[in-house]
DNA sequence: GCGCTGCTTTGATATATGTCAAAATACGCG
DNA sequence: CGCGTATTTTGACATATATCAAAGCAGCGC
């Protein structure tokens, strides 16, 4: 029960994805694979509100009325919260097949920004519909509990990773779940491309930007990662697992 | 839209809960109010399974398999994450009314401890038997999916502030969260006793237990607050909340 | 292809918080 | 009630990270 490792092996918030989403289907997306064609296609009828946004767009915004929650067909968005003053708190970096919006359901108002970070499409899952057929369709009804679940237990991950985790374990942590979740997806676990700024990195990790910048320059210099400003292609998968367990 | 306040307002996680809990029984605790008596006959007879716990003892534990939800009845409990260096990281202090075990139903599995910080008294809602039941009577489905998403956003509250708060701000905004919690219960809103220690209320804001003290003794001098221990009276109530809307 | 503009890197320095240690205080148990 | 143990407070000092500043790069539009 590694609970560092928690940090990585829990972020995933649709573990059951299959690696390519080639059509607006739910079922590709994120639903439970044991249902009936029937019931399949009642769901994929939810799914026809599909929208495209471009870097930058807000796919909500905190305030807005609550009516969908979103499932990411393509592309990625950063959640974040922002103060009075300003300062903006990057909340999680969402990649293809999650699904965002959760936080509105409390209150029917979201309580925070979802921004696109590169060309992206969604499907908006309107709420409503989601709730009346999950009474009808036991496993939907699990599949939803399941993933706010996730959500719960990925933002526990990221409470630890803030409240007891110095800079270079936390962005050792941020390299190894995203190499995960691309992974996942069928992508290199190894080289890839963060969408990022250092700046949203070092808001999503509690620092800032200077420090997210020298921790990936020693990194590269202890020959762990190579890294040309956004691409970043891991060397030493084992030497950086080992900052997260054993952290001094 | 104020959203350092956030962190204070999103906080309790039973929002409808009447000031009083005298008996077992759900309507009082967390349940929507607009029902009928027959429905909730059938609500209540899940809540039979009432336990105590005395101070230290766990309600479940990391690792644990998953069957029930647990409102607390009476009491106050801790739910924390191991590091396997030993290091804890607590997430959350829940008290009278609020429901706890939420994190289990991604995995089927406890991913957290929770540990009773006083002789408490809980009643376990066996899952099943709420989705059961949640698939006949929308507004128990609807009120279960709210307080999922509740703990969500409390959550991102709780990444605020430990992304992007300093050692004060985090204090404050804690005892401010007590406080509000403490009145939403009936009892005052000013002057109160913590169950945790130092050490704990420090994991939680991710600081160590002596940032803890001297930020709880530079309160007392201010005269913000008074600090016998555990003995808190909040003095400056407006000041305390100015401490956070304008962040340095 | 050149120049803007914004992002990233790096350095020098400041500061908030952590660490270590000891004394003071509170608390539980016999 | 008093002793022993755990918690809290406070001080002196160490250090990780923030801040400020400047230079180097990269990407984009013209």
């Amino acid at each position: 029960m590694s609970k560092a490792l928690n940090v990585i092996h829990t972020l995933p918030l649709v573990a059951q994805l299959r690696s390519h989403c080639s059509s607006c289907n739910l079922r590709e997306l994120c639903m439970p694979v044991e249902m009936s064609n029937a019931d399949m296609q009642r769901i994929n009828a939810l799914t026809q509100l599909k929208r495209g946004y471009a870097r930058g767009d807000y796919l909500y915004r905190s305030g807005d009325p609550f009516h969908s929650l979103y499932a990411i067909r393509s592309g990625s968005f950063k959640t974040q919260v922002l103060h009075e003053d300003g300062r903006e708190q990057v909340t999680g970096f969402q990649m293809t097949g999650e699904i965002i919006g959760m936080d509105a359901i409390s209150t029917d108002v979201h309580t925070c920004d979802a921004v696109a970070m590169e060309s992206s499409e969604v499907c908006a899952l309107p709420f409503d519909q989601l709730e009346s057929m999950s009474r009808e369709l036991p496993s939907l009804q699990r599949h939803l509990h399941k993933i706010m679940s996730r959500e719960i237990v990925r933002d526990q991950g990221i409470m630890l990773l803030l409240g007891s985790m110095r800079a270079e374990e936390r962005l050792a942590a941020f390299l190894l779940n995203f190499s995960q979740r691309l992974a996942a997806r069928g992508f290199s676990a190894t080289q890839f491309q963060l969408r990022m700024s250092r700046q949203e990195i070092g808001s999503y990790l509690g620092l800032k930007l200077e420090t997210v910048s020298r921790a990936f320059s020693h990194f590269q210099d202890e020959g762990l990662i190579s890294v040309k400003v956004r691409a970043i292609d891991i060397l030493d998968m084992p030497r950086l697992q080992n900052l997260l367990k054993s952290s001094s």
